[in-house]
DNA sequence: AGCACGCCGACT
DNA sequence: GTCGGCGTGCTC
């Protein structure tokens, strides 16, 4: 039977057949399964992977293309990860497709130097095709008309990376004798010696000599530049972590538990009571995968497991870096290989067990692809491999609370929380309460540093009439434009729409027009400055990110940073943590919202574990329940409450729900789509209780575009 | 996704 | 007549 290839390309589509690789003998060269090929696809070409061989009947044949060239003699990607790729697009009702674009970062993009050659004569070109010439030269119509007629070769070869160096090209001879070459006869003797140099200049300052002299040797041919293979960059090291370290709580039976969840103590407590686990994997031969939601505890991450056979994926590697540290994992086992979601695909042979850090980071949600939540990604991996998988998050969620045995989460002893809740209704000062000034003032006297959190960038929310109220909106969305005193404009953060603050209100023209009391850091930043002004100040947000490199040297400041800095490595000696106004993240309308509250709260306390920093929150809503239960410090309760509230209203995990969004630029379009939808669920058997909606989405109008939607739980 | 093709309205 | 926006269909 004769065989062909299932080629799976990084674009939303399921796998191709395509023929294999035929080979200068004539003979067909198959690729193996989980390696890259090259193939025809429209008028140009692209890299796939092998997913399958298959076996087809012979009149099936006829319509199939064959593949241009193999790229890899061993598999790119072990059937593990083909069988991955395969589950997680069944989980995700996405094509395979999608899967191996959003997992797979590099490998798949075509960088090749791609020629082409007749196999007869063609009349249709005005370059004779009679030898391999770059394939840019041509039309690609046309050329494809002819490939499938099988009249066109193709060669495609990987593009090196090179790097240009100088070489002696001839010895010194008796012209050197001669006194006024004394410096170029030094120059050539010193590369001689060296047998080449990076540059000219590079060469001017070992020889001692002008780079006049050596371009004249240049001249006159003595030497040259020659191309020379770029070797990879070495992969960045992670040097151990300084200062105590961390107690390991023992994990006792939990320790060999199919899945298991560790929460409470710090982040670097949870981690160090792990590693028992992922050195028992070790031990058994196995891989460890460790998967962090990004960058800023990757590098700490690295650190503190510096003692184990660590490799890290982290996202300022490079292609070719990647490229490195995949070969070095195919050969390499077993090891910890620590990265973020775009570890889940790389290939590990053996693997043993798969380890989510915070895996209740909202940062776990993939917004577009396969919209995947990691975790549940982690623990599809985990099934097929037959690993071990641990979670560890300052806050188990709810959903892994309820999904696992009792003895199976663990909870670490907590120090007890330094923390001051402020009722901003009864505080005469704005946006800082008297309260939160006072600490400020500790915070100057004692030569210590702050961190002041403000979810909003920008002086204002709004801009605002206080005599007709009108307020500024933006023409695109449902949203007020974001007052920014630097430059004196307005701004959609949602379509990035800009104008001009005007000087009277657009509506009744009082010039009694003035930001909203819904302060930003550029507000909280003017008032520090007016109160605190000896202290330095920074802002750190991604409209501006000033350089903390004297906060992490120890230099006393405060900072006004929106969530960003989260990200960012934690400063080592913060001795207050301020949150502005609370309120915003307890009115998102999603169900998720009080946990994702409560981890918030839990994570400002871990931004500087060692230092137990009085944590300051500024609230409306003192009595909130989120508010109470953390100064209860029982996330068992809190825990326990909301799944018995999601058991009554069938949400999550008593449901599994489905939100679909109708989005059109033309509102009564989106409104009809989303009815016939309904309508269409309802006729397919949906029950009033499992469908809620149409109704119009939370941000009605954004970017100009309209949007209901449905939830099916 | 990325491309071609076909339809339709707008405009030299 | 022809240019371009948009809907639809296809890629082995």
């Amino acid at each position: 039977m004769p065989l062909a290839l299932s080629v799976l390309l990084p674009l939303p589509l399921e796998a191709f057949d395509y023929l294999p690789y035929t080979g200068e003998d004539g003979q067909p060269k198959p690729a193996p399964v989980g390696a890259r090929v090259v193939i025809p696809w429209q008028q140009s070409i692209r890299i796939g992977l092998v997913m399958a061989h298959k076996e087809l009947r012979s009149q099936d044949l006829l319509n199939l293309r064959e593949v241009i060239a193999n790229l890899d003699e061993e598999p790119f990607l072990f059937e593990s990860q083909l069988a991955l790729i395969r589950a997680l697009a069944k989980m995700s009702y996405t094509p395979s497709g999608i899967v191996l674009k959003q997992f797979l970062a590099f490998g798949l993009e075509v960088n090749l130097e791609h020629q082409v050659k007749a196999l007869a004569p063609l009349e249709d070109f005005s370059v004779p095709l009679d030898h391999f010439r770059d394939v840019r030269r041509f039309d690609a119509k046309k050329l494809d008309f002819f490939r499938q007629q099988g009249l066109i070769l193709d060669k495609v070869s990987e593009i090196q990376p090179v790097k240009q160096v100088v070489v002696p090209l001839k010895e010194t001879d008796k012209t050197f004798k001669a006194k006024s070459l004394q410096k170029q006869a030094k120059a050539l003797l010193k590369l001689i010696e060296l047998g080449e140099a990076e540059s000219m200049a590079a060469l001017s300052r070992e020889a001692e000599v002008s780079v006049a002299s050596i371009s004249s040797l240049l001249k006159k041919g003595y030497l040259g530049y020659v191309e020379r293979r770029l070797e990879p960059p070495p992969l960045p090291s992670y040097p151990p972590l300084e200062g105590p370290m961390p107690p390991a709580f023992p994990l006792g039976e939990a320790l060999n538990e199919k899945e298991l969840s560790i929460s409470g103590g710090s982040r670097l407590e949870r981690l160090a009571s792990l590693i028992p686990r992922i050195k028992m994997s070790l031990s058994e031969g196995k891989s460890v995968l460790i998967l962090v939601p990004e960058g800023a505890f990757l590098a700490e991450s690295a650190s503190f497991l510096h003692h184990l056979p660590l490799k890290v994926l982290s996202r300022e590697l490079s292609d070719r870096q990647r490229r490195r540290l995949f070969d070095e994992l195919r050969e390499d086992s077993p090891s910890v290989l620590l990265g973020s979601y775009l570890a889940l695909l790389a290939p590990l042979k053996d693997l043993g067990h798969v380890v989510v850090l915070e895996h209740g980071s909202n940062s776990y949600k993939l917004i577009a692809g396969t919209k995947l939540f990691i975790p549940n990604a982690a623990q599809a991996l985990a099934k097929l491999s037959q690993s071990r998988l641990s979670l560890s998050d300052a806050l188990n969620t709810p959903e892994w609370h309820h999904q696992l045995k009792p003895t199976a989460s663990i909870e670490l002893p907590s120090k007890k929380q330094r923390f001051h809740i402020v009722n901003l209704g009864e505080s005469p000062n704005w946006p800082l309460s008297t309260d939160l000034i006072t600490l400020l003032k500790q915070v100057r006297d004692r030569e210590r540093q702050a961190l002041i959190l403000s979810s909003r960038r920008g002086f204002s929310a709004a801009l605002r009439c206080y005599d007709c109220h009108y307020l500024l909106g933006c023409p695109n969305c449902d949203l007020p434009l974001r007052y920014h005193h630097k430059g004196y404009v307005l701004r959609c953060h949602q379509c990035h729409y800009e104008t001009r603050a005007p000087e009277a209100c657009p509506n009744c023209q009082s010039i009694n027009l003035r930001p909203s009391k819904a302060a930003g850091s550029e507000w909280i930043l003017k008032s520090l400055g007016q109160l605190l002004p000896e202290l330095p100040l920074f802002r750190f947000d991604n409209d501006h990110r000033d350089d903390l490199q004297p906060l992490y040297e120890g230099l006393p400041g405060i900072v006004v940073a929106t969530s960003a800095i989260m990200r960012q490595t934690p400063l080592p000696r913060l001795s207050l943590i301020a949150h502005a106004l609370l309120d915003i993240h307890f009115e998102l309308g999603d169900f998720r919202s009080s946990e994702h509250s409560y981890r918030l709260l839990l994570n400002l306390a871990e931004l500087s574990p060692q230092n137990r920093p009085l944590v300051v929150l500024q609230t409306f809503q003192p009595e909130h329940p989120v508010l109470q239960a953390f100064q209860k410090q029982d996330s068992q309760t809190f825990l326990a409450n909301i799944i018995s509230r999601r058991k009554t209203f069938h949400y999550p995990p008593f449901s599994q729900m489905i939100k679909i969004q109708v989005s059109a630029r033309d509102k009564s379009r989106a409104e009809e789509a989303a009815a016939w939808l309904a309508k269409a669920i309802q006729t397919a058997g949906g029950t009033a209780q499992e469908l809620l909606g149409p109704s119009p989405a939370p941000l009605h109008r954004l970017k100009g575009q309209y949007s209901y939607q449905l939830f099916c739980a």
